[in-house]
DNA sequence: TGCCAGGTATAGG
DNA sequence: CCTATACATGGC
């Protein structure tokens, strides 16, 4: 168990942010699974309660969580004038871009291709009870609202997907993704294409060679580089982002004001979109 | 119940 | 280069 305190960490908002689907809520509890490892987190105040060690939190968690770097950067150039952008970015007070892996971003972004967030979560959810491994570890003592039997599993590895049939994969709900995970599984497991290796590219050669990749369009390049390879200047554009432009923007997004970081901007105004129709609309 | 979802591949112009 | 269309299926 370990402590922790940030200013800019609300693990709510995070879980909740559509940059990840296996961090989940149960009141002020939450399981989150990345990769093979597992966190228990409870909230404490103004910090949180980790079920791992402060050894595991410097290794691991204090990079994924994306807890070095200074988020006010990114409000200073907000213009005074756009309300909207300053309304957003309050409202998203305690977002990072967490840095996960780059095959479970991969995969999970080709899937969430024409589908709601709690519908990838589903699939991405059977897919690791499928093809991942049962993580060994016991639901903390401190934590109350998560049944203590509740079985995680890891996400799968690239040889466990490549060796699955189409058959198998439609039963995770894939519908038409299925030939498209099965031929980017195999890509990655054959090393036809190597996602560590892309980290020595720089942005543009890196969306473009994802986007080799069967079922990695623009879209899904985009979000795979801003959280899988924490290229924050990355910009993906989907239903939601493409609303908001047309709605506040006029059609286009200033860009030029974020330069290097326009990926952190983007998903404030994704937060902030999604959550504000969400409450309208009940 | 019918509509829509963190889009992409493909065909046709 | 651009635009139009098909695509499987769950969640609400």
């Amino acid at each position: 168990m370990f402590r922790i305190e940030y200013p800019h960490l609300d693990m709510r908002k995070i879980a909740d942010s559509g940059q990840i689907f296996r961090f989940n809520i149960y009141e002020d509890e939450f399981s989150l699974v990345a990769g093979d490892k597992l966190l228990f987190i409870k909230e404490d105040g103004d910090g949180y309660i980790l079920s791992c060690s402060e050894e595991e939190f410097n290794d691991f968690w204090l990079d994924y969580f994306d807890l070095r770097l200074d988020y006010k950067e990114y409000e200073k150039n907000i213009p005074k004038s756009d309300l909207f952008l300053i309304k957003a970015t309050e409202y998203s007070y305690g977002i990072r871009i967490l840095n996960q892996d780059k095959w479970e971003m991969l995969i999970s972004f080709i899937i969430s291709q024409r589908k709601s967030i709690p519908a990838i979560k589903s699939s991405v959810e059977k897919l690791s009870k499928v093809y991942g491994k049962k993580i060994d570890m016991q639901v903390p003592g401190f934590i109350k609202n998560i049944d203590p039997d509740t079985e995680f599993y890891s996400f799968p590895t690239p040889e466990a997907l490549a060796n699955a049939s189409i058959d198998e994969l439609n039963a995770c709900s894939l519908g038409y993704r299925s030939p498209y995970i099965e031929a980017t599984s195999k890509a990655v497991f054959r090393k036809d294409i190597e996602l560590e290796e892309l980290s020595k590219l720089n942005d543009t050669e890196l969306l473009a060679a994802l986007m080799s990749l069967k079922g990695v369009g623009i879209k899904v390049a985009n979000c795979v580089a801003l959280f899988g390879y924490h290229r924050i200047a990355a910009f993906p554009i989907d239903v939601w982002i493409k609303r908001m432009i047309d709605e506040h923007y006029d059609g286009e997004f200033p860009l030029e004001l974020y330069e290097g970081y326009a990926g952190v901007i983007q998903q404030y105004i994704f937060y902030y979109g999604r959550e504000s129709v969400k409450h309208s609309s009940n």
